[in-house]
RNA sequence: GGGAGCAUAGCUCAGCUGGGAGAGCAUCUGCCUUACAAGCAGAGGGUCACAGGUUCGAGCCCUGUUGUUCCCACCA
């Protein structure tokens, strides 16, 4: 048993070694216990290409806390670890990477490049699950899996190839977000807009007949090269007889026609609007209705096609310079102004992205969405706290068709083969060699890839064994229960787990859903890369430990709210843990070699009756918290018992006993190890490291804390009468300290304390704390005092005189009872009041009324002892 | 345009189903009291954004206003 601890606690030299000891033991590892409750949680994949970041650390801390509890409480937990291939990130950088070696990705071709990648992966995948590590999350590391790897893969074909066969897999010409940067389509969710400063050209569109012009204004003056129509509102007086006629289109001067259609609104701009199918969803849609020709004028990467020899090549902005400019010489531009507006750019790189008509592969999505949002409206899952239910509610209220096919080579390759024959599609689980439809073995696979979140949403249920229904994990720890992520990925994954879920496996993948904020920096911005305000963790742990980080980030916040964080926040909680440390030094210290685990005295005296029942309250208010995932809660809670009441008043008190020896010593030292190990273990989730090392050394059963058994609340630790005597003796204890503080009376100047109470055996009993805490060197207790030359004290249930007649000021005296007996007299005023209320004695329950009349009494007498007190004087 | 959050001590934030406002940091005072100066004992500091309403009683519930942040939609 280690009983020298060193003076400060040093994370360092506990840290690797106890997270070494709980792998040795294989405690992490999830065993499918029959018999026992289950807690499941899947880990939000992290990217393969990312380092640990504090918006991580924050979420990994959460989770970690939950399974550890919910481990401790005898639940079989199992926690899924794993990362995320990140499709379009990781090809991302590694063409990045290939760059600055003067190679393109055609280069290597697809065989190559998929190698490059894996090496990545090898490289880089491992380092965020080491760095899970450092953080002290409790994974079942056998258990780590990737999005993927062979299993995800087979799920993402089996869902691939059955929506396809229900008709909720299609391939289609559609409008959707292109990014010329990344080279491939995006997703809806994938667009952010940003407010931009542009321009708005006012252009002149002649009639053919000659009859003079429409004006209109745009945005985008490149995308006339692709106008096949002009539009205004049906209803528009102005254009009544414009609508039928033909334009001829400046610069290109190809003939398009006016038409009408209920888009346009008369009051915005001129009430015409150009129509480019091709390069805007509105103006597609329109298209649509009006059999409008469709013409590309962009190739992959943003640039002028060959059609348009003048501005063939040039990008979409050195185009737009350039036809403005033959616009104003062509005498079609009549003026240029100022504009400011939202521009859709890709979520990866930033760029604007260039809205494109393309062949694309999109999940159907209403019929999915509607059973996701019977599952939370009818309780199946909840989200905590619940206005983001609201959020989830409007994503999938709203939802439009998912665009899944990336033109990436990185990821699922879409499992569709295209027969040269027949023309025909074949979708398979199983990669084929034949045409499905004619047998033809000239047959190519689809070259894209599936949109990464595609894998990320089948995530609980592919890492447990499905589409194998009868997989062991499967059956035994789907549906999982909690999942832990912040609010910004609500529509990216967690809609999509659950709609998934529902329609693979007829199961909501998880029955809640806990939203935290994002980490913010000590301003209150978010961190990023490009601001250089991001904190390292890694470098936080290295500095204040593990658990001062993740006590940081369980604290100071509640569950949906961002978080600022700072050093000064992580000091205080390093803080905290040193303070943890001493306690637990001192209670070693007072304990013998070898002495056996103490148990509970028969005869406690009244301190160790209150903090009995002061911790027993802390086991129901942590566990109450827990449960209803108030950690932050839970866990101000567990510093406020540590701190103010364990080691500011318990140790204090029992030191009294200690020095004195005997049998009274050895009931103090019980009740220390008792409260302290237990206190322990109630901290486990939230301070892993320390607590197991620090249980260590206490006198323990059970080979590690985090397997021991979490404390339950205990009748026969309630002692409300007990604790109730013992906080009058706290009054006054106070009450002296305060007094002689204000006297500045420094603490070697020992008084003598006279009591005058009508709570003499309580007083009695408790003289000795008075000694310790109250800098008293002898203690008189009795129904009164002859107080001549003596400063007093009054609290409700005792007047305290103290001989320190040297430093006595009559009249700072007697100002000082004025005041107490104004502010008690108003405090008097105020409940007389309400008790004198009929509404109130009628209506508040009768506990509320009680209490009020006990507060009378009490204040009554103690106001009747402040006037004889000022009588004297 | 629609929706949501926030507004509480100088700063950062708690305050769960309504019953006399708390913490950390900062400030001030006194203490190296043999677990801890990363500490101990005290102190000061808040018309809980504003205006109404419900209630015996409102930081908490309702309505409105202001400020602020975010999400969604987007008029070309």
């Amino acid at each position: 048993m280690n009983r020298e601890l060193a003076k400060k606690y040093d994370p360092k030299a506990v840290e690797n070694r106890t997270y070494d000891f709980w792998l040795q033991k294989d405690y992490f590892h999830a065993r499918r216990q029959e018999g026992k409750p289950t807690y499941t949680i899947v880990i939000p994949p992290p990217n393969i290409t990312g380092q640990l970041h504090m918006g991580h650390a924050f979420d990994n801390t959460l989770q970690d806390v939950l399974i550890r509890y919910k481990r401790m409480k005898g639940f079989d937990t199992l926690w899924v670890p794993g990362t995320d291939h990140a499709s379009i990130a990781t090809e991302a950088k590694i063409v990045e990477a290939l760059k600055k070696e003067g190679l393109t990705k055609e280069d290597l071709g697809r065989e190559g490049f998929l190698k490059r990648a894996w090496e990545w992966k090898a490289q880089y995948g491992g380092r965020i699950i080491e760095q899970l590590k450092k953080l002290g999350s409790s994974c079942d590391w056998e258990r780590e899996r990737f999005t993927l790897d062979e299993g995800c893969s087979k799920a993402v074909r089996e869902v691939f190839v059955n929506l396809y066969n229900k008709g909720l897999i299609y391939r289609g010409e559609r409008m959707i977000n292109w990014c010329p940067h990344c080279r491939t389509s995006i997703s809806d969710v994938e667009v952010e807009y940003e407010e931009q400063a542009g321009h708005f050209w006012h252009l002149k569109y002649p009639f053919k007949d000659g009859s003079g012009y429409l004006t209109l204004a745009t945005t985008r003056p490149e995308t006339l090269l692709g106008d096949t129509a002009v539009a205004v509102n049906p209803s528009d007086e102005r254009y009544k007889d414009a609508v039928g006629k033909t334009l001829i289109l400046p610069l290109v001067h190809r003939e398009i026609p006016v038409i009408a259609d209920e888009y346009v609104e008369k009051d915005f701009g001129t009430g015409v609007v150009k129509i480019t199918p091709a390069h805007d969803p509105n103006d597609f849609e329109v298209g649509l209705r009006h059999n409008l020709p469709v013409i590309n004028v962009m190739t992959d990467d943003a640039k002028i096609t060959d059609d348009y020899p003048r501005y063939a090549g040039m990008d979409r902005y050195e185009a737009r310079k350039a036809i403005v400019k033959d616009l104003e010489e062509e005498g079609a531009l009549l003026k240029t102004e100022d504009y400011s507006h939202n521009v859709g750019t890709c979520q990866r790189c930033h760029t604007t992205v260039e809205p494109r008509v393309s062949k694309q592969w999109f999940v159907k999505m209403k019929p999915l969405a509607q059973p996701a949002i019977d599952a939370v409206k009818n309780g199946e899952t909840r989200f905590i706290p619940r206005r983001f239910e609201k959020i989830y509610f409007h994503w999938l209220e709203n939802i439009k068709d998912w665009c899944i096919s990336r033109q990436l080579w990185w990821g699922h390759r879409i499992p569709a083969w295209y027969c040269d024959d027949c023309g025909e599609i074949s979708v398979s689980k199983e990669d084929i060699t034949r045409c499905a439809h004619c047998g033809s073995e000239h047959i190519h696979q689809d070259e894209d890839t599936l949109d990464t979140w595609f894998s990320s949403a089948l995530w609980p249920f592919s890492t447990l064994g499905w589409p194998d229904t009868d997989a062991p994990d499967f059956k035994h720890y789907y549906p999982t229960n909690t999942l832990v992520t912040g609010y910004d990925i609500i529509p990216f994954w967690v809609m999509r787990m659950m709609f998934s879920g529902i329609e693979h496996t007829g199961r909501v993948p998880f029955d809640t859903v806990l939203i935290h904020g994002l980490v913010r920096d000590a301003q209150g911005r978010k961190m990023s890369k490009s601001l250089g305000n991001g904190i390292d963790p890694l470098e936080v742990i290295d500095k204040y430990g593990a658990d001062a980080l993740r006590f940081t980030l369980a604290t100071n916040n509640s569950p949906g709210n961002d978080m600022r964080f700072s050093d000064q926040k992580v000091e205080a909680s390093r803080n905290f843990a040193n303070k943890i440390w001493n306690a637990s030094r001192f209670v070693l210290m007072n304990l013998d070699e070898n002495e056996p685990a103490p148990h509970l005295p028969d005869h406690p005296a009244l301190e160790d009756k209150w903090i009995l029942s002061q911790y027993n309250d802390l086991v129901k208010s942590v566990t109450d918290s827990l449960d209803s995932y108030e950690l932050g809660i839970a866990v101000q809670k567990l510093y406020d018992f540590i701190w103010d009441v364990f080691c500011d008043w318990y140790i204090e008190l029992t030191k009294i006993r200690l020095q004195a020896g005997g049998e009274a010593a050895q009931t103090a030292k019980a009740v220390l190890v008792y409260v302290l190990s237990n206190t322990l273990k109630l901290l486990h989730p939230f301070m892993p490291f320390i607590t197991e090392e620090i249980w260590q050394s206490l006198p323990h059963e059970g080979e590690s804390i985090m397997i021991s058994a979490f404390p339950e609340y205990d009748e026969a630790l309630s002692f409300p009468q007990d604790e109730a005597e013992f906080s009058r003796i706290m009054a006054a204890i106070r009450a002296v300290r305060n007094r002689r503080a204000e006297m500045n009376v420094p603490p070697s100047k020992k008084a003598q304390l006279l009591i005058a109470t009508s709570y003499g055996d309580t007083f009695r009993e408790g003289a000795t704390y008075f000694t310790r805490l109250a800098f008293a060197s002898d203690v008189k207790v009795a129904p009164s005092f002859d107080s001549d030359g003596c400063v007093s004290v009054v609290t409700a249930d005792a007047t305290i005189y103290i001989p320190l007649d040297e430093l006595v000021d009559t009249e700072k005296e007697k100002a000082r009872l004025q005041k107490d007996k104004k502010n008690t007299e108003s405090e008097l005023a105020r409940i007389q009041g309400k008790l004198s209320n009929q509404g109130f004695l009628s209506k508040a329950p009768e506990a509320v009324v009680n209490a009020e009349k006990e507060k009378l009494q009490k204040l009554t007498e103690k106001l009747s002892m402040i006037e004889s007190e000022l009588q004297k004087l």
